[in-house]
This record gives structure tokens, C-alpha cells and sequence, in this order.
DNA sequence: TGGGATGTGCTAAATTTTTAGCACAATGCA
DNA sequence: TGCATTGTGCTAAAAATTTAGCACATCCCA
């Protein structure tokens, strides 16, 4: 196959699925795709993603779940640095003042003052 | 085709090089393809999304540039948004505490201060 | 002026992705 | 117990993606 890593659609799509819910049987990943194939199709996506090393099962009781190989973060550091990379050329900084400004994702009083204890505390690393 | 908006995997490709570059010609962006298959296949793959309308192209002397038909500050927008949702449960403060720790987007001084005064400003819109 | 680079359209095939069906095993609960 | 659910493996075909080739137009500049 040798495409490894190269995600297709449908792998994606459920991959993305699986990081939001960090965890899900076959039956809610196929709720959760957009457009869903049948049951079948998504057990057959599944398999490949776990050939592919993307993807393991747990079992719980009669089901399986299936979870992300990556932990969540590891995986969201990679996404955001690829997104960085793509629209930011490379400034995290830029990245952030984006987010600031998305109207959609206000943000609180409180979560500001998180951001601000944030900031502070990179500034003392820094030096 | 119907799947106007379901980027296939070298769509996909192409279409992050486009809003890294912000524009380019058909052989840059070959260049810049991971595995780049022939000029041949990314002409045709350029058509296809020029017909999605996902990009348009501009006559520059004998040749043609490509670009992205929105602009990188909306796409790079709902690329956030995606991931924010997709990885933080909708929390932009979690993704930016993100961006902060990666290491290998290491932030200067000057960089910190430029993100504390957005916050500040972002604290009195609030109000 | 003529060649090289860039463009077009059309066609077609190779490859990958996506989907589905079938038969059957194990589990858990009404 | 027996049925519904969830799992497995295998197979195969439909559909989409990806690739390439051909013939020819246009532009630029050496």
C-alpha cells in the first residue's frame, strides 16, 4: 500500500471523529461521518486504518471501540503546526491573534485571564 | 459530481500550497507537491478545482497563476475553527495554551508582548 | 523568426477509495 | 435459551481519484 500516511477522505473524516471524541464504536463513527456508508464500509475503513497503524480497538463488553493510536495531543500539536505553517507562515503568534479575533470563539473574562497567566509564565521561561 | 466541497487527498494538497504561496503557477506548484506526480495530472487536477470553484488563475505574461478563490485570512479561519473543534472541544483558549507550549513554535519577547496587548484589547471589547 | 515555456481541450487508462454482501463467531440480556 | 448486537474474514464491484498522452494555440525573448 506504502501510502501509509497519506490519508483518504473517508480516513480522514473518521480519524477527525475519533480525535473529537477521543474514543467510538462503529455504529456512533458512522452517526458522527458526514454523508454515512454503510455499517460494512465504515467496519472496512476502520480495518484499514488499523492496518495502517492510525487506529486500535479496546474491547468493552460485546463491542469494540476504536481510539487514535496518537494521543490527542501529540495529534492536535501536529495539526496546529501544519495549520500554522500553511496560513501563518510559520507565526504562532499571528495563529493566536486569529483566534482572538474569530467573533465565534469569544472568549471570557476568565479564559482571557488564563491566557494573560499563559503569557506571563512563557515570558519568565523565556529568559 | 456533486461533491463540490469534498476535497480529495491531492485536492487537498494543492489547495494548502495555494495558501501558503498565496499564488502560484502550475509547475511551482508541482514543485511543492509531496510526491509530485506528473504536470500533466496537476494541470488536470488545477481544472477540476477551477471548476469546484475553489480556485481561479490569472494571466500573468504567457502564464497562468493560480489562487485560491478565498482569501487566506477567511480560509484560515474556518481552518481554526475545525481544528478548535475538532481537538478542543470548541475551546479556542485551550488551542492558543497549545500554541504557547509547542516548543518549535517558540515565541520571542516582542512577540509576547504584541499577544498581551491583543488580549488587553480583546478584555475592553468584551466590556 | 523560431524554439521553449505555458496554456487549452479531449481522451483514456491505472490506481485508489469506497461501498456492500455473505457467512459465521462471540457476547449479553430479556 | 434465543435473539439482537457486535465482532470477524473474505470477496468483489462501483465510483472516484489520479495519472498520462496527444494535438494544438499563444506568448515571450534570445
Amino acid at each position: 500500500m506504502s501510502r501509509e500516511h497519506q490519508l483518504s477522505r473517508r480516513e480522514r473524516q473518521i480519524m477527525d471523529v475519533l480525535h473529537e471524541k477521543e474514543a467510538a464504536a462503529a455504529v456512533e463513527i458512522r452517526a458522527a461521518l458526514p454523508d454515512p456508508p454503510s455499517y460494512s464500509s465504515v467496519r472496512a475503513l476502520l480495518r484499514i486504518l488499523e492496518d495502517k497503524g492510525h487506529i486500535k480497538h479496546r474491547q468493552d463488553g460485546a463491542r469494540y471501540v476504536y481510539l487514535p493510536c496518537v494521543s490527542r495531543e501529540t495529534a492536535s500539536k501536529s495539526a496546529l503546526k501544519r495549520l500554522v505553517a500553511t496560513f501563518f507562515q510559520g507565526s504562532a503568534t499571528q495563529a493566536m491573534a486569529a483566534l482572538l479575533e474569530a467573533h465565534d470563539t469569544k472568549l471570557s473574562d476568565t479564559e482571557l485571564n488564563q491566557l494573560q497567566q499563559l503569557i506571563k509564565q512563557a515570558k519568565k521561561e523565556g529568559r
